[in-house]
DNA sequence: AGCGTATCTATGAGTAATTCAAAAATGCGA
DNA sequence: TCGCATTTTTGAATTACTCATAGATACGCT
C-alpha cells in the first residue's frame, strides 16, 4: 500500500503529469507490461496517448530508477516497479507470462559468480524458463503435432 | 580440441556448406559473436554473405542445438558454441563484451526457484552484470561528467 | 563422373520495437 | 497568472530481424 506515484515523481525531481500518473497506475496494476499494453492503458485513462511518449516516459522513469526495464529474450521489453528486492523472474516459453520469484537461498550466493575475470559486478539477473500452468493444461489436452 | 563442425552438421542431418562452415569457424574463433560480426568474417572467408542468409543459417543451427543464442538486454543477439554444461555469463555495461563463468555452487542450487508458482521449469539463466576490466580501468581515469 | 532433387543461399521486400529531432503544449515556481 | 523549462506530440528514421520466392548447391544414387 505504500504506492504514491506523485511523490515517487517529486522524490526523482520529475513532473507530475497525467500521462506519467497513468504509466504510474497501468505498472502498478499490471507488472511486467510491454510498452504495447501500456499505451492502449493509459488511452483508457486519458483519450489519447502515442506509443512514442510513452516510450519517452518509460525511459525516464527507468532512468529516475522508478521502474524496472525487463526484457526476456524474444519478447518486447517489460516493465515493472523498481523494488529493490533482489527478486527474479519466470518466464513461460509458450504464452510468455512472466512471473516474480524471491532469490532461492535467502541473500545473495547465486549472485557470486565463481570467477569474475576480473570484472567489477553489480547486479546478477536471473531468469527461470518454463511452462506456466495454463499452458501445460492446454499442451497436455492437445500435443504438438512433431 | 574436439571442434568438427562437419560432423556436428551431419549428426544434425544438416548439409556441409561453405557459409555454415564459415560460421562456426568464426563462432568457434570469437564466442558470443554479434550476426553482423559474424557476417564479416564470413565474408572475409569466403568473398560474400549476406546477413540475412547468415541469420538463417543461425536460425538453423540454433534450432539444431549446434549454436546457443544470448541475447543480454540492450544488445544485439549474441551466438556460442552449444554445450550442455549450465555455463553463465557477465556482460560489461559499458562495452557489451561477454564472457563464460561457470555455475557459481556445482550444479543447480541456483537454477531451483523457491517459489515456482506451477510453472515446469526447464531451464535457468543468469547473466552477471558490471564492468570489465579494462572499462574499468577507463573509468577511472576519466570519470563519468555528471 | 553425372543427374535429380531436396536442401540451402541470395535477393528483395516487409515488420516490430524502439529512438531521434523539432514543434506544440503543459506544469509549476515566482 | 505569467514565463520558461520540462513534457508530450508529431513525423521520420533506425536497428534487428523475418518472410517469400527464385536461383544455386550438396550429395545420394546410378
Amino acid at each position: 500500500m505504500t504506492f504514491a506515484p506523485t511523490e515517487l515523481l517529486r522524490e526523482a525531481n520529475l513532473r507530475v503529469t497525467g500521462p506519467r500518473l497513468a504509466v504510474l497506475a497501468e505498472v502498478e496494476a499490471h507488472p511486467h507490461s510491454t510498452a504495447e499494453a501500456i499505451v492502449e492503458a493509459v488511452r483508457d485513462r486519458l483519450g489519447t496517448a502515442t506509443i512514442q511518449s510513452v516510450y519517452h516516459i518509460l525511459n525516464a522513469l527507468t532512468d529516475a530508477h522508478i521502474l524496472r526495464r525487463i526484457e526476456p529474450e524474444g519478447s518486447p521489453g517489460r516493465f515493472e516497479l523498481f523494488r529493490d528486492d533482489n527478486h527474479h523472474h519466470l518466464v513461460c516459453r509458450s504464452c510468455g507470462e512472466v512471473s516474480d520469484v524471491a532469490c532461492t537461498v535467502g541473500h545473495a550466493p547465486c549472485l557470486t559468480a565463481s570467477d569474475d575475470h576480473g570484472y567489477v559486478i553489480d547486479a546478477a539477473e536471473v531468469i527461470f524458463w518454463g511452462t506456466c500452468p495454463s499452458c501445460a493444461t492446454q499442451a497436455t489436452q492437445t500435443p504438438p503435432t512433431s
